[in-house]
DNA sequence: ACATTAATTGTACGATTGTGCAATAAAAGT
DNA sequence: ACTTTTATTGCACAATCGTACAATTAATGT
């Protein structure tokens, strides 16, 4: 009779694809309905496969919640800093597009707080949830630190080693802040008023030209 | 024989009181191994009652999550800024008081983050929550604005609404940020180190003048 | 002393969870 | 065309969850 094209059930895909899928399907599910909610049933859905395929990607659920940190911390960081270090532009301007980038979704962004807040609350309790809260948070600070150090020393200020760590830890407590309000009340400040108000205090605290 | 002493099995507790034993165990039990350990049998173990107990006092589960959040937002609250208010101390006085005490424990703790990260994750997903958000986000704004306004006319600088506003959120991002990094990280920056990176941020954005 | 009240306990139930494992089938090698 | 590999599915299982409800028992009033 007809050649019947019978359409495969299913794909087979690239384990590290497959991975990826799973990862993004349960950020997802966390940023739309809490961790709670991200069950391996309930990311599967979203990810469009059954269930029990997890287990075979992921030794344990654990192991994907580990993995799904790290993914998000490891982009959050680098659409926060990516233009951190291009030498060929000046250092206002870095640090300028630095901050915008920081508070701009979806850095800057409700899905991005829920999903911040789920992990953050399992750090205490899990030895490996430590270990990426700690390797991310150090990698933030190591792309930053060079920048501050570098406005310190172009105004003629000290640098010490305890200097550019209190001013790195100012500047990214000002930056914290305001991520926070921004993503939990993003129709309180409009955005360009939220740059605004980091780049001035930023800079403030280093101790350069403000633009106005 | 012998008029028996026997101890009673239980002691039947004024229902209030019984009430905020639960809510306080609750919020024991989310500090030390997050809301996820937070059930209801592993609640009332902590209040030293059986678990079936729970539900005599509180209609659902979900009641006495929304009784222990707002417990806790107005704890934090009431400590950050109790001396905002005591109009016999000069401002700069209540102004450094309610920064070391919004920087300094049991406000500024692992702890405290943990049961705040806890529940934060739940705002979006419940009308109740969202409401128990607002509500106590307000409260603190409000004590805390007039003396932003206070600050601002005590320098002669323009005190509009939208200039308190700003500035309002500017000082409010600072804490927040710094009370963020000094809950997840104490050990990096000594405790008076952190008040005193505070006053001075704070300080300056007010145009007070910063005692060194 | 006795009855009344309601705070407290004990137990059972259905739903949902992460996991274990055998069956299936898509893709690649031969 | 046939075999091999392994990504994928389907189902069952024990554990744990919030809830429901009847049985206790401490406390109070009379």
């Amino acid at each position: 009779m007809n050649a019947a094209p019978k359409e495969p059930k299913f794909r087979r895909e690239n384990p590290e694809q497959r991975r990826e899928q799973l990862i993004e399907a349960t950020l997802r599910v966390i940023a739309r309905k809490g961790v709670s909610a991200a069950t391996v049933r309930e990311i599967s859905a979203e990810a469009g496969v059954a269930f029990s395929l997890i287990r075979h990607h992921f030794r344990t659920k654990e192991d994907l919640m580990y993995a799904a940190y790290a993914h998000h911390m490891q982009n959050m960081a680098h659409l926060s800093l990516s233009s951190a270090g291009d030498i060929s532009r000046p250092l206002p301007d870095r640090l300028r597009q630095c901050i915008r980038d920081t508070l701009s979704a979806p850095v800057t962004n409700g899905e991005s707080l829920q999903i911040w807040a789920g992990f953050i609350q399992m750090v205490p309790h899990d030895d490996r949830m430590k270990q990426i809260h700690s390797d991310t948070y150090l990698g933030f600070r190591n792309t930053l630190e060079p920048l501050i150090r570098e406005a310190l020393v172009s105004q003629g200020s000290p640098a010490t080693p305890a200097e550019v760590e209190a001013k790195a830890i100012a500047c990214n407590a000002v930056l914290d802040g305001l991520w926070l309000e921004g993503s939990m009340l993003p129709d309180m400040l409009p955005h360009d008023r939220l740059t605004a108000l980091a780049e001035e205090t930023v800079f403030r605290i280093l101790g350069l030209p403000t633009s106005v």
